[in-house]
RNA sequence: GGCUCUAUCGUCUAAUGGUUAGGACACGGCCUUCUCAAGGCUGGAAUCGGGGUUCGACUCCCCGUAGAGUCACCA
């Protein structure tokens, strides 16, 4: 590359799926370069395949690139630009590179493969060995004789994806090709056409593949989780970004949180790896969590607001009240509905489960006696509290001193179990202060009557 | 099967001829603790095999082996 040549690089997706985390990356990557050199990144939709591309998944590219805050200087998409196509077409039909073939129609019905036509446009093979410096992997060498005359389009108007991708590649100037590896064999092919177009063929960078867990391609069809799902159970999308960019690159440190400005600055293909690299959700969710306990409340509350229920969200401060507890208790936004769900974790909040007296008892240890003369006093010292200053700290202080001479077990196990008929919740001073000094008091009662 | 690519803990990876082979996720233990989380400390865990080259190979070369990708009038 010259070094006045500002540096292009695009992401050719076909809408023929929905996007999932391996097509993402790539996208990221080939943003991520454009960018640190200055440059252009495009956006092309590749929907030569009429019958596969469906608007819907074209929509859900564009959701999901915008969800995911990658930003393009251009768009295009390939069903708005057959005249040009045509135009090359018909310029290696006349250089001779190219020849309108009569194909010998077999009358097979594969499923799912459009009939063969008649007549279609193959280019013609000069059965040389092309090499290519990949970015990543270094010298690849092909012998294209046996790719044989290969089809560059079914007719005039209807032109396939080696040629498009060669055409658009060159009208639009992309100097850096930055995709996944399975291209990698397409790659010869494709230099042909740009000789025959006497042109030169960009630079290319294959990247490795995302890996399922079975070590096989992650693919639409088998079943790759659309990053949408992710944006529905409530992912960062800093947590989705940090996460793909370390799969399969690595800094020259150990660093491991990168925004996506700091990725730009750290990148480079040549740190990128070679093999494919095993998709881990769970890796994913703890960048998650990571980013969920960097949030302020603030913004917690804002990213949260459309996965809390509406019988929370509605009411007064109890979402404020919450977020600190939320946030160490979640891996993703989705996980509140959950948590706030009657058999959850934080379901005594709208309403305490009915529970059996034994569950009052610590370890069972003390019995009932001891048990109700902790809660009474509990309850005592608590209703010394003014409803003003009914915080978690307060309600801590004052039985701290009390419960530390009884055995802070045999004071906090029963009061927490009073609190929240449950076996897990949050210590029973944040309980108290979530349910408020009513409610609190109200379920004390109500544990001690228990114990009569 | 042909062609192409790849090969370090279970997973993601660091170490580009000299390290006790490092880090992260996950897992185990301990601490903290009324429970559950979170947090802190800590442990186990890897260079696919065989030949070379070299004083010395995770690292370079060759041969195997394994895995992946691709072999459409899909992209």
């Amino acid at each position: 590359m010259e070094k006045d040549d500002k540096v292009i690089t695009r992401f050719a997706p076909s809408p023929t799926g929905y996007f999932h985390a391996g097509t993402y990356r790539t996208a990221l990557f080939s943003c991520i370069f454009a960018r640190q050199n200055e440059g252009k990144f495009i956006l092309r939709i590749e929907d030569t395949d009429k019958e596969r591309s469906k608007k819907e998944y074209e929509e859900n590219i564009m959701e999901s690139l915008e969800w995911l805050g990658l930003k393009y200087d251009a768009f295009y998409r390939q069903s708005d630009r057959t005249e040009i196509y045509k135009k090359y077409i018909q310029k290696l039909i006349d250089s001779g590179h190219a020849y309108i073939s009569k194909e010998t129609v077999v009358a097979t019905s594969t499923a799912g493969q459009t009939q063969p036509r008649e007549e279609v446009i193959r280019f013609k093979n000069p059965k040389t060995k092309v090499t290519f410096n990949d970015l990543i992997r270094g010298k690849v060498e092909f012998d294209t004789t046996e790719l044989g005359d290969f089809v560059i389009a079914k007719s005039m108007d209807e032109p396939v994806f080696h040629l498009v991708v060669v055409v658009d590649d060159m009208e639009m100037g992309i100097t850096h090709v930055i995709r996944g590896e399975d291209h990698i064999s397409n790659t010869p092919r494709q230099m042909l056409i740009y000789e025959a177009l006497g042109a030169t063929p960009p630079r290319y960078a294959h990247i490795p593949l995302l890996l399922g867990k079975d070590r096989s391609k992650l693919s639409k069809r088998k079943g790759a989780v659309p990053m949408t799902e992710y944006r529905r159970k409530g992912y960062l999308p800093k947590a989705i970004v940090n996460y793909l960019a370390l799969l399969g690159w690595h800094p020259t440190d150990d660093k491991e949180f990168f925004t996506f400005d700091e990725l730009v600055k750290s990148f480079s293909l040549d740190r990128v790896q070679k093999g494919g690299a095993i998709f881990d959700d769970e890796k994913l969710a703890w960048y998650n969590r990571h980013y969920i306990l960097k949030l302020t409340d603030q913004e917690f509350l804002e990213s949260a607001s459309p996965f809390i229920p509406e019988w929370l969200s509605s009411g007064s401060d109890m979402n404020k009240r919450l977020v600190p507890i939320l946030k160490e208790k979640i891996t993703s936004f989705g996980d509140i509905a959950n948590l706030l769900n009657v058999s959850g974790e934080l379901g005594f909040i709208k309403e305490i489960p009915s529970y059996p007296k034994e569950m009052l008892l610590w370890k069972k240890d003390p019995d009932f006696i001891s048990a109700r003369t902790h809660l009474t006093k509990s309850l005592e010292t608590i209703k010394t509290i003014s409803n003003k200053s009914f915080t978690a700290d307060a309600i801590k202080v004052a039985l701290w001193s009390y419960a530390e001479t009884s055995g802070k077990g045999n004071v906090f196990w029963p009061l927490r179990v009073a609190l929240t008929g449950q076996e897990k919740s949050p210590d029973p001073f944040v309980c108290g202060f979530l349910l408020g000094r009513e409610e609190t008091i109200i379920r004390l009662e109500n544990a001690i009557s228990k114990l009569s």
